[in-house]
This record gives C-alpha cells, structure tokens and sequence, in this order.
DNA sequence: CACAATTGAAGTGTGTGCAATGCTTTTGAT
DNA sequence: ATCAAAAGCATTGCACACACTTCAATTGTG
C-alpha cells in the first residue's frame, strides 16, 4: 500500500525534531550558569576556531544576518567577542572571540563534555551516527534546492 | 587526552543541529503553498491521529502552552482546527482538526511523501537510525533532568 | 570614468520557543 | 463545608529564525 509511507514519514521528522530538541534542553541546562542560549554558543564553537565574517559564520551556522545580527549585538555587549569593519572592504564586519570570550568557551565546553555520551551510549557507534546525519543533512538540502527551482 | 572530547562533542551536536535544520527547511519548501511553518504541521500531524487537549499536545511535541496557545490560534483562525472547553473539566481546551483541516493535512502528507528517501537513502537501515534517535532522546532528557536536579 | 548590477550587513514583521506570571477551575485536607 | 494547594490554559517578555527590504560599498562593463 502506498499510504504506509506517509505514517514512516511522520515518524522519521518526529523522531528528528524530538532528539534535536531533546538535545537543545540539555545544552541550556548546562549552559545556563553563563546565561548563554545554544546558538550563542554554537557561534563561539566557530569563533574558538578564529576570526569569521557575519558572512561566513551564517554559512556554517545555517543562520543569515536577521538572526546573526542582533546575536552578535549581545555577546559584543557582554564582551565576549568583538566586531570590527575589514579596511580593506568597508562592507564586512569581522567578528572574533576576545580573551574573555575565549576562556568562557573553554569553559563551557568542558563543562558540555557530560553530554558527549548521551550520543554513542546508544550502542552505536559515533562514526556511524556521524554518517547518517551527514547524508541526510546533504539530501535534505539537495531536495530543498530541487523543490525551490521547481517552484 | 583529555581534551580530545570536547571537540568530539561539537562535531556531533553541530552535526545534529545541522541535520535537523536541513530537514527543516526541506519541509518549510513542501509547506509553502499551504502557508504552514513546519510547527504547525507537526502539531496537525499529531491531531490528525484523534482530538487532543492543549496539554496532551504539547507533551507530545515538547512544546508548552507559551507556544500552543498562538499556534493554535492561528489555526483555529485558517478554520483548519476548532477548539471547545471540555463540559466536564472546564479548565481543559479540547482541540481536534475541521474537515478541512483533516484534507488539507492529508494533502501536505501526501506531498510531503517525496522526503521519505532522504532519510533513508544513506545506506542505513531506517529502523536503525529510528532506534539511535529514539536513545538519543531518551539520554538527553535524563541528563537535563538530572542537571536540573542538580541545580 | 560612469553606472548598473552585485555583495555584505543591518533593519523589519511574523512566527516560534521558553521562563515566568496570572487566572480560573478542580482537588484535597481538615 | 471551607479553604489552601494544584492543575490547565492564556498572556507577557525576551531571544531566536526567516523572508523581505534597505543601504552602503564594491565590481564589472561600456
């Protein structure tokens, strides 16, 4: 029967949400002694790898300047990373983590460590849960452009 | 080493995050011509399967009444759902889908049919990857339970 | 050189997502 | 029967998230 695939469907994107979104509480409860949200943090995990454009960090975030903006507004506030305009092309803004902002993130994430084996206590292994996500992360965005040039 | 989690622990959560948006964002194209975000579609999903209190639901989509309330209202504006106190439990609000509610979620489904392959094309098995989101989610919230236990 | 098209970031409006609060109804203990 | 506690939903305030628009700076072309 064709109508068994809509049930699967459903249960898949169910499953996905619910283990994000399971896994997004966790993040905040360990977070929360630095008051920081999970996207702030995501930003910093790039930033701790070196200097981004607003650009850059979008693309490796998924997140456009709407989002980023305001975001990086607060954690330049808090003094944990600076902006500046690049002076060679006026249009990009440079973020990068200060020493504060730094330390902070090598705090944070040993402190995040706990959470690493609520991942591979599965039984599985981290390699393998790597693979599907990656693959699905690529079909999702390959069909997503289709859907759009279709439309 | 010790240091060699942490940077364990962002490949995967990013890899998680980045996988969970992609889906996203897949389903944000199918929903397009019906002008229903990703949530919403969720929460028809769920009703789909039989009338639901406002607490039911957000149990079952980790969502609290901060977020339903506005939701549903939204719907219930479309006349894609219909919402009444409970006669018995006057605090309870019963809330199930119109008939043109329950078409509409069987047209999205239907549509939405075209994602299925993407979570499966990886190689893996879908019972696999189901079972691995299943025990991430159930670790994530034991976790944030305890840290918030902790706290 | 001039100027149209493009790029990079910021601003705007709508819709989640969550913590905290408020309010009504129900339950439970005395 | 009465009153305090709890349950269920709505509202508020703040922070994402995204589509769309705006604006300045740069690039490409004649």
């Amino acid at each position: 029967m064709t109508t068994a695939t809509p049930a699967l469907d459903d249960f898949v994107c169910f499953a996905m949400y619910t283990a994000s979104h399971a896994t997004t509480q966790a993040y905040r409860e360990v977070l929360k002694p630095w008051k920081l949200t999970y996207p702030q943090y995501l930003a910093m995990v790039v930033l701790a790898a070196g200097e981004r454009t607003v650009g850059e960090l979008g693309d490796q975030l998924n997140l456009d300047s709407g989002t980023l903006s305001p975001l990086l507004r607060r954690l330049e506030q808090r003094g944990l990373v600076g902006r500046r305009r690049d002076g060679a092309d006026e249009r990009v803004v440079r973020v990068a983590l200060t020493e504060e902002g730094a330390s902070v993130h090598a705090e944070v994430t040993a402190a995040a460590g706990c959470l690493v084996p609520a991942f591979v206590d599965s039984g599985r292994s981290l390699a393998d849960l790597l693979a599907q996500l990656g693959a699905i992360t690529e079909n999702m965005r390959a069909l997503a452009a289709d859907l759009r040039a279709a439309a």
